[in-house]
DNA sequence: GTAAGCTTTTACCAATCGGTCAAATATCAA
DNA sequence: TTGATATTTGACCGATTGGTAAAAGCTTAC
């Protein structure tokens, strides 16, 4: 009995199997609940297993949790991480907020652990904002800070841009069901297109590119 | 012993007191760990009594959340009742984005508690969307779609217009703890103002009004 | 002051929580 | 085939959960 990741490495298939599906099913939970309102019964049951026999995986409810963040913050970090500083602020902004949006359409539920855990305070994730996050921010505030001094876009506060390109594009995943009762179940995929189109106007029209 | 609003009215003034204290312990427990997450013990703790003397003003913990809830969604809407079909767009908007902002900043707590029961599926309040709330975005939805045929601001949907300032504001009281991640721990005042300025120009710029 | 009604507390409950343990079972290299 | 190791299970634990019962203490109208 050499549990998680003791002895040499990722060793059976099985194994990368068992935590696959642990995960899978952890990210509906924790992301309908938030940490404190998911149950490991809640996990187990959902990936189809017995709590102890989860719990050989992944020895705390923490474990699954902090797991799931770390895999997350990376991901949700990719559309920022491909902003090119090189591109011009038309189609990189344009990009950005098509990347983001296609992330709420695609990954809902890791959008809403994430704001889950950000809403309640960030106490798992602290660390990974402070670090990786506002470094990387910083650099593309940078980055859009010379677009503004080199007149390519209108004079505006770099941050609150990424902030409002942020709350914007997550707002369709993680208010879902508000925008649902609001808009009537109807038009699945072309409230995507709708969304995109208007947010690509506001922002493009807002930074004076058009 | 007669419970919680059974014979005449609210009568006593310890009553309407205690009331008052358990809501607002609720509150802080509430929209720091949502439904699931928060006890019973927590907001007894917190609202300075034992529990079985909270659960004398309050039948069960989900009577509390939906008081709290109740109140809450009213509140909530009145920055967009205050949205005037009489006036002008600019002033309008501009107004509109404000008050959302101020609330995001004076009412944070609020905010969150609001945030995390429609991330967590919204299950208290499902009817308080499709009813009262829907019916008041439709109806200044209508108002937005009249400028934009009288030519007064740019053409776009409105429906996505009020999600993005829904969102763009109360980003800043629900991911708090992010926005302070990135921007270091200065300036708190001035943060408000720096936002509000940015949304303002975003907007206006961005629906053509300058 | 006193009785009726309002408020608070102590003690308690069954259910559920996160997590452990030892034994049983499945897997796989030799 | 076998023995070593990896996986799974049922039974269980103490703590905490939402909530109750009943009696004691407090207010207040009369």
């Amino acid at each position: 009995m050499i549990p998680r990741a003791a002895k040499t490495q990722r060793r059976t298939r099985i194994q990368e199997e068992k935590e696959e599906k642990i995960l899978e099913a952890a990210l509906d939970i924790f992301s309908a609940h938030g940490f404190r309102g998911a149950t490991i019964d809640q996990i187990a049951e959902a990936a189809g297993m017995s709590k102890p026999n989860l719990l050989y995986y992944f020895r705390t409810k923490e474990a699954i949790h902090r797991a799931l963040l770390d895999r997350m913050l990376f991901t949700w970090l990719e559309p920022l991480r491909a902003f090119d500083s090189e591109g011009n602020p038309e189609t990189e902004i344009r990009s950005y907020i098509r990347r983001k949006l296609e992330m709420s359409r695609d990954y809902p539920r890791e959008s809403r652990l994430f704001a889950n855990e950000i809403i309640q305070g960030a106490q798992h994730i602290e660390d990974g904002l402070k670090g990786p996050l506002k470094e990387l921010v910083d650099e593309k505030a940078e980055v859009i800070r010379a677009w503004i001094k080199a007149g390519k876009i209108a004079k505006c506060d770099p941050y609150h841009l990424i902030f409002s390109i942020w709350s914007t594009t997550q707002h369709y995943a993680d208010f879902d069901v508000q925008v649902q009762a609001v808009l009537g179940d109807k038009s699945g995929e072309g409230r995507f297109e709708d969304a995109a189109r208007f947010l690509e106007e506001l922002f493009l029209r807002g930074l004076g590119i058009r």
